[in-house]
DNA sequence: CCGGGTCTGTGACCTAGTCACATTGGCGCC
DNA sequence: GGCGCCAATGTGACTAGGTCACAGACCCGG
C-alpha cells in the first residue's frame, strides 16, 4: 500500500490493477501516482456519466459494470456505439472532451459501475512519464475507433435481419435469453421499433425464437448465428 | 534553422512548421527533434496511403494536399468517412495502427500531397516530452472521432436528398460546379448510383442543378443549402 | 377488477437499395 | 468523318426498410 494517510480505505489500494492486463508492467513510481491521485468512483446503474450537459473530469478506467454509448437523434432515434466493459478505458470520450468539442453522444452507465477516475493533470503526467501507460491509452482508443468503423459498416452495408440477429446472440444470457424490449433493440441498431418488431416475426416465423414482453428466448441460436455470420 | 549538417535541404527546414497552428508555441528543443528527424514525404495523387494491405509507419503531418478516408464492403460499397486536409494530422488512422488492429478503412492521397513523416520512435518521444504535441495530437484526434459520430448520424438518421444536397454544396468549387460523376457522390455518401441519380433528376426538375456528363452545375445553390439545413 | 402506462401487432404508405438492361456521350483510331 | 468501345447515365420493376396511425395485449398498483 502507498501512502494513504493510514487510514484503511478499501479500494483506494492499487488491487484494481490487476483488472487491467495493460497495466501490469507498470514501474512502482507509476503505480504510486496512479494510486495516490485517482480516486475510486461508483456510479449507480443509470448514471449519465458524459453527455450534451454532462462532462466527465477524469479519464476513467472500468472496474466493474459495463458503460453504454450511444447517439440520440434530434428525431429521438438512438444507435449505441459500443459499450465499455470492466478493463476497458473511456479512452475515446475522454479525448474528445480534451478537444473541447461538442458532440452529441451520451455515456450511460447500463449497471452498477466501479471506476478508477484518474485525474486530468495525473493523466497528462502518466502519458508523459509511462510508454506502457502510453500504449495502453493509445490501444483503447484503437479499440474504439474500431468499433466506430464496424458501426458505420453495419449502418451503411448490413441489413437489419444479419444485425438483429447478431445483437440477439450476443446480447442473450445464459439461459439463451434476451431481456430487451423491441423499441431497446431497435435503439441497439438504430432501427424503428416497427422494423424489429417485424423481423422477430418473421424468425419466429421460422423458429428461432420465442418471444414475450420484454424478453425474447433464442430456441436456435445457430440458426441465428449463421444468418449472422451472412455476407 | 536547425543543425542540419550545412547542407540546404529544401524542405527540411521548420518552415512547415509555421502550417500548423497547434504547433506554434512548440520549444525550441522540441522543434530541432521534430525537424531533425522527420522528414517531407510527396505522395502523388492516387497514393494508397494506408489501407488492407498497406500501412505507414509514421504520423503524418499534411503540409499540401488532401486525403481521403474510407470504407469499402465486401460488395463493393464505398462511403467516405473523413478528409484531412493542410495542417491536420492522420492521427485516427496512426493510433489504428498503433493499436495493432486490422481493419478496413483506407486512406488515399486526394491530390498530390506533401507531409511531414514523423518516424514512430520521434512521435513517441514528443508525446513523452511536450505538452503542446500532446495536446495536438489529441486535438486532432477528437476532431476525427467528431467525424465519425457525425457519419454515423448521418448514415443512420439523415435522408439521402439532404445528405446529397450537402455533399454538393460542400464540394462545388467557386464556379459552383461539382465535377464528380453519380458513381463518386454515391460513394461520398455510402448509398448506390442509382439513388444519386434520382435524386439529382429530382433536383434538376426543380431547377436547382443542371447536369453533365461528369458534372454538376449549381443554379440554385440556396435552394440545396435550405435543404441541406432540413431537420 | 379497473385504469393507466408500456409493450407489441398491423396496414398503408413512402423512401431507399437492388437488379437488369437500355441509352448516351466522349474519345481514340482507322 | 465514321466506327467502335467504354464509362456514365437513365429507367422500370421489385425488395427492404422507415414512418404514421392506431388497435390490442399485458402488467401493476390501487
Amino acid at each position: 500500500m502507498y501512502n494513504e494517510g493510514g487510514h484503511t480505505e478499501g479500494w483506494h489500494g492499487d488491487g484494481w490493477i490487476s483488472n487491467f492486463p495493460g497495466l501490469h508492467s507498470l514501474p512502482p513510481d507509476i503505480v504510486a501516482t496512479l494510486v495516490e491521485t485517482s480516486r475510486i468512483a461508483r456510479l449507480p446503474v443509470g448514471t449519465r456519466i458524459f453527455g450534451p450537459g454532462q462532462a466527465p473530469d477524469a479519464f476513467l478506467l472500468l472496474i466493474r459494470g459495463t458503460v453504454r454509448v450511444q447517439q440520440v437523434s434530434e428525431s429521438g432515434r438512438e444507435i449505441v456505439l459500443y459499450r465499455v466493459s470492466a478493463g476497458d478505458s473511456c479512452a475515446l470520450t475522454t479525448a474528445c472532451l480534451m478537444g473541447y468539442e461538442d458532440y452529441q453522444a451520451e455515456a450511460v452507465a447500463e449497471t452498477d459501475v466501479e471506476a478508477v477516475a484518474i485525474p486530468r493533470a495525473t493523466f497528462d503526467d502518466l502519458i508523459a512519464r509511462s510508454p506502457d501507460f502510453r500504449r495502453f491509452v493509445f490501444t483503447a482508443f484503437s479499440h474504439r475507433v474500431t468499433d466506430l468503423f464496424r458501426v458505420i459498416e453495419e449502418v451503411a452495408f448490413s441489413r437489419v435481419d444479419v444485425r438483429l440477429a447478431q445483437r440477439l446472440v450476443e446480447r442473450a444470457n445464459d439461459q439463451g435469453r434476451v431481456d430487451l424490449t423491441h423499441q431497446q433493440l431497435a435503439a441497439e441498431l438504430g432501427t424503428a421499433r416497427e422494423v424489429v418488431s417485424r423481423q422477430l416475426n418473421e424468425f419466429q416465423r421460422r423458429g428461432w425464437i420465442s418471444t414475450s414482453r420484454g424478453a425474447i428466448d433464442l430456441v436456435q441460436p445457430n440458426e441465428l448465428r449463421r444468418l449472422a455470420a451472412a455476407p
